[in-house]
DNA sequence: GCTGCTTCTTACCATTTGGTAAGTAGTTTT
DNA sequence: AAAACTACTTACCAAATGGTAAGAAGCAGC
């Protein structure tokens, strides 16, 4: 799905490109046309792309960086995404149905984006039958993503989770802050400090 | 989101047709076509109507009964969903990226469907920009509503979620066997009695 | 009605996870 | 370098959930 060796593209659009045709046949027609929607934004740490409250206007790409989706719940931060680079994100709920958001959207390392604008998105979509067809699919991707992590709290243990985690994406126990990995596994800091020790 | 009151419809298709009409403005057109796309299916109580391994070819309208998304694990079933009447629902991995299905689908009472056949459902959505709207649309409800079951896994205890079903989907608790409610919650079929004992 | 089967409940104890508090380590600020 | 801050770890006990086993209740077939 994702390519496991990181940053081979310097360029973000580079990036983009071999992204979309790894899975698609693109037309230099196609890809110009993307290309020219595609704004560029490059982040600090810890800066916010979306915040609770705002519409999301955006459909991104994360070429370089870390991205977590969290939300304040009984007085805390609940980290319930993670996203890394080479790949795509958004607030569904928002930029789809226009919907404010319910989650704040914060890079937590310094990140490379593309971005297209809603508006942009509609001429894209109708011009580009590759896009449309990657557009209807990844949708379908991120469902079963989703699905998977619903099935795993629904059978497995914290511990298993993490391990599974631990095996599948070990970038993410190795890049992502332990209080933020506890949060999405469901558990306290302190928790995931004990089963860390046990395994 | 759904009619509140259970049957309102007699009919499937008039129940069909009103749940779209609810949403989206259809033309005569749009709807003769949509209406003769799709056929329509009784089935007895505890009927597969897609196992583990199948293509799912069909996206579904439940006008009457309940259905239930499960797999085998570990020498179990575990209950992933329920399905109540007047709503949509298929396997959307299976479905929209034409990969065997990792669950079987089961009515756990007697049901009464409609159902469009995947090439059918390429015609409708060309001819019907109504359809294509509402398809658009579904997909992202369908993905904020499981994004939210698994917010509630990340940050809710099972008592926590037994009580927001109980809250919003008092159905659910009426017509779903404890077995199977349990294992949606993630929790063993003793667990939830002794909760149900609490509250 | 009885029989057998499944579902649900209850009780017991084990395991997992939470809550609090304290301590250690690493970073940033000054 | 010292101070302040944050992240992480550890220990203690409490609460939630699991596993096993047994019994009670409901349901289907005869």
């Amino acid at each position: 799905m994702r390519r496991t060796e990181r940053c081979i593209m310097r360029n973000a659009y580079n990036g983009l490109k071999a992204f979309l045709e790894e899975r698609y046949k693109l037309t230099n027609a196609e890809w110009e046309l993307i290309r020219a929607s595609f704004d560029k934004v490059e982040v600090a740490k810890n800066t916010f792309l979306l915040e609770e409250g705002q519409h999301c206007e955006y459909l991104y790409y994360l070429h370089e960086g870390l991205v977590r989706f969290f939300r304040w719940e009984d007085g805390e931060e609940k980290t319930q995404y993670l996203t890394f680079e080479d790949y795509f994100f958004t607030q569904q709920e928002s930029f789809f149905l226009r919907r404010p958001s319910n989650v704040n959207i914060q890079a937590i390392e310094s990140s490379v984006l593309l971005r297209i604008h809603e508006k942009d998105l509609t001429r894209v979509r109708q011009q580009s039958p590759a896009w449309s067809q990657f557009a209807f699919e990844i949708r379908a991707e991120v469902q079963v993503a989703t699905e998977t992590l619903l099935r795993d709290f629904q059978s497995r243990t914290a511990k298993e989770r993490y391990l599974i985690i631990l095996d599948q994406q070990p970038e993410m126990v190795r890049r992502v802050p332990l209080k933020y990995l506890a949060s999405f596994l469901g558990i306290t800091p302190e928790s995931l400090s004990r089963i860390r020790k046990e395994v």
